[in-house]
RNA sequence: UAUCCUGUAGUGUAAGGGUAGCACACGAGUCUUUGAUUCUCGUAGUAUAGGUUCGAUUCCUAUUGGGAUAACCA
């Protein structure tokens, strides 16, 4: 389970060669800025890695730091959720967490130089007028009639637009590039804008707030951030990077694009994940069923498996979309390795060993992970009625069934060798108990019997059963690309089988002490976590992910 | 009808002027006191057409497919 790179990608080589050629003397320093207004998802995971992994790699630094230039959406919460969420992914940021809005009167007195080089001017033009004058990506846009005011006028009134003096939307300072250039964030882009609202940090020190283009990469200069690595949809935005850079004469910091990840039944606008939430179709934003880290967490993904599955997705810059299974595959794999094994009929069926004395009881050790010893071992109660799943016996079973039958031998994992001889039913037809009659000298670990038993069961002892609950979760939607149809919403692909309750499964003994964070395995049943809502009375589990069910493949496929 | 990015098995990602590899998925076996795990084998790929070259998936040209861009959002 090694965190090899088995290449390098795209950036990587960018930045060797920078290193050889004595960039910044060979130092790295990249960041990772969130957006404060919402819960960090599987997406970001991939920008997180890369931008900490590509420093660790190299010996550089990886700063945190808010995107904080839009008071309206942005909120404290999220910030102390977002750290959460990066903490348990693995990394540690340089320093303490940083924002842009540490930087505003910094970023203040660069508007002021731009204007005093009649590189900005303030635009009194409507939002609807000045996006008339933006003409459209095949045509040039028109200039501003207020685009050649005097360096003293522009000054003066946006030294007013900072003192409050003007309404939200009475005007905004641009900056004077070029309205006929292609790119459309070139045609002379907003860089102020004038908002009385309540700043998570600043309170109500400042009445403007720069754009997004006029605190990233300004935020990235100042802190002499060496590679700013971002997503694909910034890609448009790196000549307004850079002019502003050159015209600031400011550190050059260099923004590098990469494909964000996309993964298939998942989806990432914070728009519709919010949704989800406020609409009832989840529990919240660490429902389980989320792509959030928090739901992914809860849902008992394992952090080491999230940033191995982003290593293994590879960097580059075409669009992707990542099978789900693939996601699933790394996160098993790694279950697999750390999971401790129990037994936990989900469907009970009650068996009656008719020739084991009643009133016994034995104790019998099982290995907490058969791969490796020195995990241990954990006793569990066997006695004349046990439980087994409802589909582990059959009264007339398919071929090649080689679980429990009548006249049919069957092992119970870690147990006895037993023969179902008789059974009952309800009026319905409905197995309720089955009889059975068990081989005293087949007791696992020191079996003499000579019996073979093709088939393994898990069972749960009557006397000592425990009833826990489990929620069964699959994937929220049922569409690979929910929201990627213009003509269904993607709420259309809600899958309502998401969730499965099961209130009372019979569990053993042993997860009754079972820590919150320990990885299960229910034995033939899936991968499970203790949920946060257990208490004393009740027991939760979470299903992480079921195991691989080639029997039940095979019985599709019929 | 502009500009930019991008086309390698079903998916994702390598290599790279000289044998197209890996993972997942899929299929067939194997092992197994979890129908899990393990192990083995298999199916399957360089968008198209020209050009340069002894040799092109790689370099060049054209065509073609996909994506992005017109918030006082980030």
């Amino acid at each position: 389970m090694s965190e090899e790179y088995k290449s390098k990608n795209f950036i990587e080589e960018i930045i060797e060669e920078d290193i050889s050629n004595g960039k910044h003397e060979g130092r790295i320093h990249t960041r990772f800025p969130p957006e404060p207004n919402g819960y960090l998802h599987i997406g970001h995971t991939k920008a997180i890695c890369i931008n900490f992994e590509t420093a660790q790699k190299y010996g550089g630094k990886t700063n945190l730091r808010f995107d904080d230039t839009n008071p309206v959406t942005e909120e404290t919460e999220y910030v102390e959720a977002i750290k959460r969420d990066i903490n348990w992914l693995g990394f540690q940021w340089e320093g303490e967490a940083l924002y842009a809005s540490d930087y505003f009167d910094q970023l203040y007195s660069y508007a002021v130089k731009l204007i005093k080089e009649g590189k900005a001017y303030i635009d009194e033009s409507s939002a609807e007028e000045m996006a008339d004058m933006k003409g459209t990506p095949t045509q040039p846009g028109k200039n501003s009639p207020y685009r050649d005011r005097s360096v003293e006028e522009n000054l003066r009134l946006f030294e007013e637009m900072k003192d409050g003096k003007h309404p939200d939307g009475r005007m905004v300072l641009r900056a004077k590039i070029d309205m006929a250039a292609p790119n459309m964030l070139l045609r002379d882009p907003v860089i102020y804008r004038i908002k009385h609202a309540e700043h998570h940090r600043t309170g109500d020190k400042w009445c403007i707030y720069p754009m997004y283009d006029f605190a990233h990469g300004q935020s990235d200069s100042i802190e002499n951030i060496t590679h700013s690595l971002c997503s694909l949809e910034f890609m448009h935005h790196r000549p307004l990077y850079n002019w502003l850079i050159e015209n600031l004469e400011i550190f050059p910091s260099r923004q590098i694009e990469f494909a964000r990840m996309n993964v298939s039944y998942m989806i990432t606008s914070k728009r519709r994940l919010l949704k989800l939430v406020t609409e009832g179709y989840v529990t919240g934003w660490d429902d389980p069923r989320m792509s959030t880290l928090s739901g992914l967490r809860r849902r008992g993904y394992l952090p080491q498996s999230l940033r191995r599955f982003c290593n293994i997705v590879g960097v580059a810059k075409r669009d992707n979309l990542i099978e789900l299974e693939l996601l699933e595959s790394v996160i098993r794999d790694d279950l697999n390795e750390v999971a401790t094994r129990v037994m936990v009929v989900l469907d009970p069926i009650k068996v009656i060993i008719t020739n084991y004395p009643e009133g016994q009881q034995e104790i019998l050790s099982t290995a907490n992970n058969p791969k490796y010893e020195d995990k241990g071992t954990h006793n569990m109660t066997f006695s004349r009625e046990i439980y087994i799943e409802r589909d582990d016996f059959m009264i007339d079973p398919p071929k090649k069934y080689f679980r429990l039958a009548p006249e049919k031998n069957v092992r119970l994992k870690g147990a006895y060798i037993i023969t179902a001889h008789d059974y009952k039913t309800d009026d319905n037809g409905r197995v309720t108990e089955v009889h059975c009659n068990y081989y005293p000298e087949s007791k696992s670990g020191q079996d003499t019997s000579g019996i073979k038993a093709k088939g393994v069961l898990h069972w749960v002892d009557v006397n000592s059963a425990l009833d826990v609950e489990l929620r069964l979760y699959d994937r929220l939607f049922t569409d690979p690309t929910p929201d990627g149809h213009e003509d269904v919403d993607y709420l259309d692909f809600y899958n309502k089988d998401s969730l499965q309750v099961v209130s009372k499964a019979k569990a053993e003994q042993f997860l009754k002490d079972v820590g919150d964070t320990e990885s299960l395995q229910f034995m033939r049943k899936g991968y499970f976590i203790k949920d946060r809502e257990s208490n004393d009375d009740k027991l939760v589990f979470n299903r992480t992910i079921t195991l691989k069910d080639s029997w039940a493949k095979m019985q599709k496929k019929k």
